[in-house]
DNA sequence: GCTATGTATGTTATACAATAACATGTCAAG
DNA sequence: CTTGACATGTTATTGTATAACATACATAGC
């Protein structure tokens, strides 16, 4: 099921910046989709806790999708495919991929995404594009840095982060303006 | 209505990171609140838009308040001065705050709280304390720099930006840990 | 094997956050 | 004085998230 499409879409990689030059470039995914997944089963594996059937389902379908997806959305998915259908099922899922690094949550949009790097440490940083609504995770160490830095300096000490960014992706820069 | 609390009150500022040393230490709140307001006043003028008795309303409420409120926290009040009190006439007013610089909206909460140096260009990051749920707004940018470097990289060029911090503030550390 | 314990899932109901759509009011330019 | 732009008020709805409780399922210890 991780290979759910594997075409070399045309829309734009919204996760997949394990490189930048694949960021916003098109590419196949159901590489980077099969890659992550067994990363994903391999850290859950390591840190004792465990990717089941639903919580797998949902890293799934966050890959197969490759979008920036509501709980709801999600929730449909899952429901369509014989899980529980009310929200809880949807949002602890999503929780435990979060917690476990396995997804991002993306407040700006309400929305959760696959790590496309589980594992490696990484702050990740998202762009979201305001025309096409893709979302890419940049490699932000050097931001997470400055951050903590900047926090430091207040004393307060970070666990967790959220960088997030609203602009123009490269396609659409060229396209609208 | 602008020193609203002329006292100098014993939680920790939220919002005042005017300088580092402020941020999350005691001081009388309500000269950073007279002077945001002014700014604020003076940026509105500047820059041709109407700070309206709404707005400046809501505006005032954040500075007293002095935290992160909730829309619905401070549509309570606006309801009880005669102001509308329906949803939108909170999100309106806070939203105009935020466009115009004002206000931040800090995700992680789902609330807005008044920006404390307004005018000056500023990055600003949040550092959330998940103890006592206090808020600073910390100088943040060396941090935007490095995002934008980071989405530079990527081709992708950044207009607005929320960089959000979960962890323990100074008082907290040494209270609980 | 059997039972106790922790953890995961399912379900109901509700709380909380945000916006769509439309009506009304206000003010200043023409 | 009318028009147009913008601000506000109001109704209703949609979207997002969680509390609280019931059930199932694994596995560690007896």
């Amino acid at each position: 099921m991780a290979q759910a499409h594997p075409h070399t879409h045309s829309d734009n990689c919204p996760g997949c910046a394990a490189t930048p030059e694949v960021a916003f470039a098109r590419h196949d995914h159901s590489t980077c989709a099969d890659d992550v997944l067994a990363r994903g089963e391999a850290l859950a594996m390591a840190q004792g806790v465990k990717l089941t059937p639903v919580r797998r389902r949902v890293l799934e379908i966050l890959l197969e999708e490759h979008r920036a997806m509501g709980a709801y959305d999600v929730l449909q998915r899952l429901a369509a495919e014989g899980f529980g259908n009310q929200p809880p099922v949807a949002y602890r899922a999503l929780d435990f991929l979060v917690e476990n690094g396995l997804a991002h949550r993306i407040r700006r949009l309400n929305a959760f995404a696959a790590c496309m790097h589980p594992g490696e440490a990484h702050a990740p940083a998202f762009l979201i594009c305001r025309e096409c609504n893709h979302v890419a995770e940049a490699p932000a160490a050097p931001v997470r840095a400055a951050l903590d830095k900047a926090a430091a300096a207040l004393g307060f000490v970070i666990e967790r982060s959220n960088i997030e960014a609203l602009g123009l992706c490269p396609a659409c820069r060229g396209r609208v303006e």
